[in-house]
DNA sequence: TGCAAATGTTTGACATACCTAACTCCAAAT
DNA sequence: ATTTGGAGTTAGGTATGTCAAACATTTGCA
C-alpha cells in the first residue's frame, strides 16, 4: 500500500477552519441583526477585535466579504455562496451523525464542526440524498 | 443561531495533518520493508529530507515516534496506537463514502484523507457499525 | 584505504494562521 | 473642549510547515 499522494492537498483548500467560522459569523450576525462590524465577529467568535481584524483583511483580499464607508462587513456573491455552502454541509452532516450513525448530539456538532468546510460538494450531496432516501 | 464556541477546539486537535502523515508513513514503510528512515518518510511523502527531519524532531519531542542507535526510525506505543486509529478511520470513511454514499473512489480519497485525523472515535465506531448492519 | 555517494541535520528564508498588547481614531457626553 | 470609551489597525510574538543550501556523518565499493 503506499501512501497516497493526495495527503498534500490539504493545504490547497478554500478555506480555512478558522476563515471559515469568520464567514459564518458575518452571516448570522447580518440575519440576526442586520449588521456586522469587526467588533461583533470578534465577540461572536471570542478572539480578540485584533485577530478579527487580520482575519477578515485576508478575507477581504480573497474577495469573500466586503466593506462599506461605515465599516460594515458583508459577504460578496462568493462569499455568501461559501459560507451557505458550509452551513448547509454542516446541517447535513449533523443529522447524518445523529440520525443515521446516532452519534451524541454534542460529538455530532464537534465532528461536524471540524469537517465542515473540508468535505466535497460531491460527497454532501451523497450524504443528503441518502438522508432523504431514508427518510 | 448562535455560533457554537466549539469552534476553536480545532486548535485542539491530537495531531496535524501533516504529522499524521509522518506516522502513517513510519508504519506503512515498515510494514512493507521492516523499516523507515527519514529519507524513506521524506521520498514517501514528497517533501525534502530537511523537512521530514524537522517533523520528526517535533513528532519524536511528542513521544509518538522514537530513533534507535541506527537511526531507524519506529513509532513508539501511542504513536503505533494513533496511527492504527487514523488508519482504521481512513479505511471506514473510504468504505463508507464508496460503499453506502456511493461517492466517486477518486474523491472518497480525498475526503477520507483530509478528515482521517479529525473524526472522533465515537463517530468513526457508529460508522463502522452501520456498514456491519448493512453488510 | 580512501573517496564518492547517500544520509541526515541545521540554518535562514517564506508563507500561513493564530494570538496579545499597544496604539490611533473618532464620536458622544458632560 | 476635554475626557472617556468604543472601534479598528498595526506591531511583535508563537507555531507549523515548507524549501534550498551548507554542513556533517556514514556507508559502501573500487
Amino acid at each position: 500500500m503506499e501512501t497516497p499522494d493526495v495527503w498534500k492537498e490539504f493545504s490547497g483548500n478554500v478555506i480555512t477552519h478558522s476563515g471559515a467560522h469568520h464567514l459564518l459569523a458575518i452571516l448570522e450576525l447580518t440575519n440576526e441583526r442586520g449588521y456586522a462590524r469587526v467588533t461583533d465577529i470578534a465577540r461572536s467568535l471570542e478572539i480578540t477585535t485584533g485577530s478579527a481584524s487580520t482575519n477578515l483583511k485576508s478575507l477581504k483580499g480573497k474577495g469573500l466579504v466586503q466593506e462599506d464607508e461605515n465599516r460594515f462587513l458583508s459577504l460578496s456573491a462568493e462569499g455568501r455562496k461559501l459560507a451557505e455552502a458550509i452551513i448547509k454541509r454542516r446541517t447535513t452532516l449533523i443529522k447524518f451523525f445523529t440520525k443515521v450513525l446516532e452519534v451524541s448530539p454534542e460529538q455530532a456538532e464537534i465532528d461536524a464542526c471540524k469537517t465542515e468546510h473540508l468535505l466535497s460538494p460531491e460527497t454532501t450531496l451523497k450524504m443528503d440524498q441518502f438522508i432523504a432516501s431514508k427518510a
